[in-house]
DNA sequence: GCGACAG
DNA sequence: ATCTTGTCGC
């Protein structure tokens, strides 16, 4: 894993302060809520960099709850920040929207690659899609950014709160999604509760780690670079 | 002061 | 995220 990790050039501190400033007044807007019907159609969405300075978005639509595939759309543009721990959603929310905007149907729910409220300042990617889009969204993540836990059971379906160690907080559910495999951190994002995103992750299991919509975007987000070389 | 740090 | 071969385990 990633024990030790090099020191990279330090990101720039008025950078790190103006998108901070954003990021706390879109958290005013998060909201939590149940959905307002039964999902039919739900996207799934993530990102690769074929280079450096180039980002490519897919966003997948899926019927729900069969997981059939109704559409892929994506979108390639140029990365307009760097990477930041916390900050991620300027670095990939841009491209994701101009990707998500190609969609000729629009889904119920949202399921993106990456936290929601288990976030530093409880707006992870998920959540500032779902504030702009004003739309239902959670994340799901494979690796954890802040809270702590305890290691679920070893089977799928076994699940562990992630806490604010200070607050006591919930942000999430740690989420074995496979027999003995690493688990997925799922949070709610805009309109969501925890109990439904949840619910939908185990519902788009289908014998891998990652659920169908992510698993999908994912896979598709590298096929797609695959044929821009 | 020390450790942690989505993708 | 990305760079990369073989290899251990179910």
């Amino acid at each position: 894993m990633a024990y030790y990790r090099p020191p990279g050039p330090a990101p720039d501190p008025l950078l790190v302060r103006d998108l901070t400033r954003l990021q706390d007044e879109m958290r005013t807007r998060v909201r939590q809520e149940p959905l307002a019907q039964e999902p039919q159609l739900i996207a799934g969405c993530d990102s690769s960099f074929p280079t450096p300075e180039t980002i490519l978005s897919v966003v997948v639509l899926l019927r729900f709850p069969s997981l059939e595939v109704v559409e892929k759309v994506y979108n390639v543009g140029p990365v307009p920040v760097p990477y930041i721990p916390g900050l991620l959603s300027f670095r990939e929310a841009p491209n994701v929207l101009l990707a998500y905007e190609k969609l000729r149907q629009k889904p119920d729910v949202i399921m993106v690659d990456g936290h929601g409220i288990a976030h530093p300042r409880r707006m992870g990617i998920a959540a500032h899609l779902g504030v702009l889009l004003d739309m239902p969204t959670f994340g799901v993540a494979k690796q954890k950014l802040t809270g702590t836990f305890q290691e679920p059971g070893m089977l799928k379906g076994s699940i562990s709160p992630l806490t604010d160690a200070r607050s006591g907080e919930l942000l999430g559910e740690v989420i074995r999604s496979k027999d003995k495999i690493n688990p997925l951190f799922v949070s709610p994002g805009h309109r969501c509760t925890q109990a439904t995103a949840t619910r939908l992750t185990l519902a788009c299991l289908r014998g891998y780690k990652l659920p169908e919509p992510t698993r999908l975007a994912d896979h598709w987000a590298e096929e797609f670079k695959k044929e821009l070389r």
